[in-house]
DNA sequence: CGGAGGATTGACCGGTATCAATCACCGTGG
DNA sequence: CCACGGTGATTGATACCGGTCAATCCTCCG
C-alpha cells in the first residue's frame, strides 16, 4: 500500500463526535409530516418496527441504547436537518428521544426505498448519510476507549463549538440543550465527573459556565490542546 | 409513538460486537484481483485516497485509528467474506492492517460507483453493508462506554463463538488469530487487565485456556451471564 | 416565595492502568 | 532432536482516576 504520514486519526486536527454534516439535504428527503414533540419524548424504540425515519426541524433528538441493568449509552445527538432512522434492518437499532421541544417530519421508509430502488443518486445518498453516521460513531468509540475523563468533554465542547460554526452561530457560545446525565451517558461516564470536569476547564480558564446549560469558549486552542494526549513516562 | 417492551439493547438476548453478517455478499461484489498479505502487513492508512475497497478470502484484518501519541483504537476484526473500505467519503476513514497472512481481494471503487450509479439494487447492498458496520461499531460502543473489564472480554468471546456458529464452526473452541494487545486495543483496556480477564474466566471455569490464542468456552451460559451487568444496590 | 429537579462539591473506595518481573510458547539453528 | 532466544502472556505491587454515595447549591417555574 502507498506509504502514508497520514496515519493518525483526526485528532491530529479536528475533534469532532457528532455528524460532520446533516445526513441528506433536504431537497433530497421527500416532503412528509410534521409533528411536535414534548422535551423527553420518546421518538421510537430499538427492535420496533421501521416504518418511518424523521428530519429534525428544529430541537434535539438523542439515539441511545439501554443495557438490561438500565445504563445507557447515547451514541449521538441529531439536530436540525439531520435524519433519524437511518439504516436497512426493518426494525430501528437503537431508541430514539427527544432533548428539549422539538419538530420532526416524518417519512415513510415504504417511500425510501420506493425512491431509493428506482434512482441510483438517492440509493447512494442514503449510503453516505450512513456513511456519515458510520465515522462520527467511531470517532466517539475512539474518545471513549482513548481519552480520559477531562479530554472527553473537551473533544464533546468542541464538537458544538465546530457544529456551531458550520451552521453560522457564534463558535464560541454553547447553548446546551442537554443535561450533564445526558453528556455522560454519551461520553461514557457519570454525572458527577462531567460536572468535575467542567469545573476544571472553567479553573483552567479554557471555558466559563456562564449558566449550566450556557458555556462560552473562553481559550479554544488551549481546548484543542487538552484534547491530545501529552504522555509523561 | 408505539409502546414497546423492546427498549432494551440485545444484551438481554445475544451479545456481539463484530459483524452480524458478511456485509456483502461475493455473489454481488464484482472480481477483482486477489492478493497475499504477510501478519501485520498494513492494507491501507486512513487519509489515504481510496482506490480500492477489500473483500477478505482467507486470514483476519483489523480496522483501527492512531491517537496523537500512539494509541490506538480498534473498530473492529474483519474475517472471510467481509468487505473492508467501505463507506461514501473519497479517503479512507480508518486505517487496516492484517492480523495474520490474509488474502484479500481489491476492488476499484470506480467500479463499485459505476455499477451502484447504474443498479439501484447494488447501491442498496452498499447501503445494507455500511448499515451493518454501523450496528457492529455502535454495540463496542456501549460495550465500552457501560460494561466493565470483565463483561467486556466475556462478550467479546460470545462474539467469536456466535461467529464459528455461523460459519459452521465448532462454538465452544475459538482460535484466535489476534494478540491480547489487539484484544485490549478493541476493548479499551491494558493488555495486562485482558490477560487477567481470560484467567478469571478460567478460574471460574466458564472457559478453559487450551494454550494463550486457543480457548475453549465450557460455559457458555455462564459467560452470558458475565455479560449481564448485576446491579446490586 | 417555595418547591423540585438538575448541578455541584466533598469523602471515600474500588477497578484498572502502570511499572516490573517472570513465564510460556514457538521458531531457529546447532 | 534439543538448546536457545525473542516475543507475547501472565502475574504481582502499587498508584490513581473516576465511580458511588451523600450533602448542599443553584435555577427555573408555579
Amino acid at each position: 500500500m502507498s506509504t502514508s504520514v497520514a496515519n493518525i486519526s483526526q485528532y491530529s486536527g479536528e475533534a469532532k463526535l457528532g455528524r460532520a454534516t446533516p445526513s441528506i439535504c433536504e431537497s433530497v428527503l421527500p416532503g412528509g409530516v410534521s409533528k411536535a414533540f414534548a422535551p423527553r419524548q420518546d421518538v421510537f424504540y430499538e427492535g420496533d418496527e421501521k416504518r418511518s425515519v424523521y428530519q429534525i426541524e428544529a430541537g434535539a433528538v438523542c439515539l441511545y441504547k439501554m443495557t438490561v441493568d438500565g445504563r445507557r449509552q447515547i451514541f449521538d445527538f441529531a439536530f436540525a436537518g439531520d435524519v433519524i432512522g437511518l439504516g436497512a434492518a426493518d426494525v430501528y437499532s437503537c431508541s430514539a428521544q427527544t432533548v428539549g421541544a422539538t419538530l420532526l417530519k416524518s417519512v415513510p421508509v415504504s417511500k425510501l426505498h420506493q425512491l431509493a430502488s428506482r434512482d441510483p443518486k438517492f440509493a447512494l445518498g442514503l449510503y453516505r448519510a450512513i456513511s456519515t453516521e458510520l465515522e462520527a460513531t467511531r470517532d466517539l468509540l475512539l474518545t471513549l476507549g482513548q481519552q480520559n475523563a477531562l479530554e472527553r468533554v473537551a473533544i464533546f465542547l468542541l464538537t458544538l463549538s465546530q457544529r456551531n460554526e458550520r451552521i453560522g452561530r457564534n463558535p464560541r457560545l454553547l447553548t446546551l440543550p442537554m443535561t450533564r446525565s445526558d453528556i455522560a451517558d454519551l461520553l461514557g461516564m457519570s454525572t458527577e465527573t462531567v460536572s468535575r470536569c467542567f469545573t476544571k476547564l472553567k479553573e483552567q480558564r479554557l471555558i466559563d459556565i456562564i449558566r449550566g446549560s450556557l458555556i462560552q469558549i473562553i481559550d479554544h486552542a488551549g481546548l484543542q490542546t487538552q484534547t491530545r494526549k501529552v504522555n509523561v513516562h
